[in-house]
DNA sequence: AATAAGTGGAGGAAAACCCTTCGGTTGCTG
DNA sequence: CAGCAACCGAAGGGTTTTCCTCCACTTATT
């Protein structure tokens, strides 16, 4: 988004953002082969203004990808700033993007996420894995201060939040939003350090960054 | 499925099966308004034998419904029948449900659920009612054991195995089932009942099925 | 082996979707 | 505030998807 933004005209920057925030809950809800027209739709603006700042479907997903990881990064600063402790930090921080909808679901599952794709902070793949370790941090953190569950990474928690933060089809969006909301608590919940001295402790094998990459490249 | 199936030749009863099971799938991961054609392919049958079977998208969904019911009343049974315990009952009937992808979101989640609509055991709703009762039921003896967390319902505990059950697009079925894995594991976690004297305890307020009700009749 | 029950593919109509063209509008600069 | 470059969206042609029916062929059942 660097200069390349900056020379748009005001209206012309706007709409980019309508777009792309419009795409980023189509492709949520939908996955990313959704109907380009739909996400036109959505934003209010045409469809050929669309066309016209995306020339193709993969560099919107791309786009939108980059935007998500900046805005996560946001949002992490920013709860880093409201709270002294990491588990604060954490469950502000997850608070927020199952609020924004902010699924990061390009970063984390995008297959053939080394090709292109570099906006100013370096390649996508680059600044997402920044990103993991900012998030591994945190989490080392909040297992050390005793309040998250041990045995949890930040995978567990990209995941939880995207699955929080999709709405189910059918449903209206109000009745999703109280969805997520309830199933948000019961999230944190499991998060919350204690359950591990509870009877029955994790049995699972917990999922890598690595797992989810190869896995990825497999089926694309 | 009463005597209408029976009276059904054997190779059409195995096809009808075949389409309520893909459909389930179908309908799971897109949405009641999924292509039929989708599900007559993964059915592995011709479209014209859905047709035939199921007049409209409707009459369907209603018997995908039905269906769905069913199988979870016989996994409720066959989990009380293998454990002595209450938690032990819920949590392998919470395993089972994610495992066949039985995401009851018919029964929980459809609109205009009282017109017609009825199996040998009645209507949907009064079929539905019925289950959550027994799911209640449960969910209090689990509570008094001292093994599920308080406040919990049995929405919680439907639409958590919905979001869980549901596959993320663009990932492929194997990782989908992985990613299901871990987060059920997380779930469980979250159901246990020494989470609850945590330093942070559930701030919610409860969804209860009236609520998820008004609001499908208010959105259809 | 006869027959009733069942099957799938072809295909027309309608809708959704992709993507471009172009006459009109609007922000920006001097 | 005029004039230009940048920007816009509706229209529409071409393609694909989806719906749903008809009908010649296959198969379970007796």
């Amino acid at each position: 988004m660097a200069e390349n933004t900056t020379r748009l005209r005001a209206d012309a920057r706007r709409n980019r953002e309508q777009i792309i925030i419009a795409a980023r809950e189509v492709f949520l809800e939908q996955g990313i082969h959704a109907p380009l027209e739909e996400i036109a739709r959505r934003a209010g603006i045409g469809i050929a203004t669309l066309y016209r700042r995306f020339p193709d479907r993969h560099t919107l997903v791309q786009q939108v990808a980059l935007d998500n990881l900046t805005l996560v990064g946001e949002e992490l600063d920013r709860a880093a700033g409201a709270h002294p402790d990491a588990w604060g930090v954490l469950t502000q921080l997850i608070r927020r993007l199952v609020e924004l909808r902010l699924g990061v679901i390009m970063p984390v599952l995008l297959p053939g996420l080394e090709q292109d794709a570099r906006g100013e902070g370096g390649t996508l793949k680059a600044r997402r894995d920044q990103l993991y370790e900012q998030m591994e941090q945190l989490t080392r953190a909040a297992q050390q201060e005793g309040r998250l569950r041990q045995g949890i990474n930040p995978i567990d928690i990209w995941l939880g939040v995207i699955k929080l933060s999709r709405p189910l089809p059918v449903v209206g969006a109000e009745l999703n939003r109280l969805i997520t909301d309830q199933q948000l608590e019961l999230f944190l919940g499991g998060l919350n350090a204690t359950a591990l001295d509870a009877s029955e402790p994790l049995r699972r094998q917990p999922l890598t960054l690595d797992d989810l990459d190869r896995h990825l490249r497999m089926a694309e």
